[in-house]
DNA sequence: ACCTGAACACCGTTCAAGT
DNA sequence: ACCTGAACACCGTTCAAGT
């Protein structure tokens, strides 16, 4: 078939990232890829380097994606103490909505290169801004040093199921949300 | 050779362990563990259902040494406040000592059993007791819901390398430590 | 009872052979 | 240039056969 390589190779992604939703990426074959695309494994090395380079398209979509979503997030509220709590919960909404992918970009032997690095730090430099009208700007890097690690920490706990035990989950993530706030308003 | 069934079963999780800490888990092969204990990789599910439990076993290995390594930090200082920092950075210490097993016991599609949740649970339970002391036996619960998930957090981003870019490390740890406590304190 | 080799159904990856 | 079947070296797991 004469398609375009660039429109063939968001096809694979977009096939592969359907798969990893569905199954995560650990159960995700070569061969299903290619045969959800109509081709075979090995026709997949002309376009990716291995799995991993795959996965690693993947993941810079997701990034983008999640950077997308937080930008329009923080668009929509002009309060800056507003708009952290903004962005803190549609974080929250999208890796609940999406909890194979947002496994995947924290697997910790997944080696995000150096582009998945930079993706990683655009999305934490989002959520810097409202904090920096929030506690001034040279405090808004430490301060999404705070935020940032509490945000992803309290989902991979909520997605392993850590706070199976105890209710009120909404509630616990709004009150380690208003602590911090909390914590970084007053130290100014 | 005649062993003792305990005792090999206490070996075989050994060795597993070790190869996880060396490797990572997903790389470690039951034929590389079967052969570290001198045996061949059949032989294993005699003692373990399947690779998951042996895996299981090692997690529950994990929590058992956490706990009790954070009741040992617990026991040093008397001053609850002193207390919660030094049982955070004692946390801290034995992942960055341990990476790959901490990578193990918080990836996200390996399934705890109840075991494996009551021994997470149990941990959190011995951070809970100096938070107690701090913002009062009613907040302390929810205050470990703040405080769990920022030291996950921090420790899954650190050891990803998302903190590569910027120096301070050590200090942006102390001050998110340091802004929870105040905004703990801050709500009573 | 416990261990084993052989076998099964899978992997990711390579490559010579096709068009 | 791109795709393919076949092959390679691995997996986890099962099981009949040995002791």
């Amino acid at each position: 078939m004469p398609v375009c390589a660039k429109t063939i190779d968001a096809e694979i992604v977009a096939a592969a990232r359907a798969l990893v939703e569905k199954c995560g990426h650990e159960e995700v074959s070569l061969a299903a890829v290619a045969t959800a695309v109509g081709i075979r494994a090995p026709s997949l090395y002309n376009r990716f380097a291995d799995r991993a380079a795959l996965l690693a398209a993947i993941d810079l979509e997701v990034w983008r994606e999640v950077s997308a979503l937080l930008r329009d997030n923080a668009a929509r509220t002009k309060k800056p103490g507003a708009q952290v709590t903004v962005l803190a919960h549609a974080y929250r909404a999208w890796a609940k909505a999406h909890p194979r992918l947002y496994a995947m970009v924290w697997d910790a032997r997944f080696d995000p290169g150096e582009l998945g690095l930079k993706a990683r730090a655009e999305a934490v430099g989002i959520l810097q801004q409202p904090l920096a009208e929030l506690v001034g700007a040279r405090r808004a890097f430490p301060a999404a040093r705070v935020l940032a690690p509490f945000l992803h920490g309290f989902l991979t706990m909520e997605l392993a199921g850590a706070f199976r035990m105890g209710p009120g989950i909404d509630e616990a993530f709004a009150h380690g949300l208003a602590t911090i706030l909390t914590g970084l308003k007053k130290e100014k």
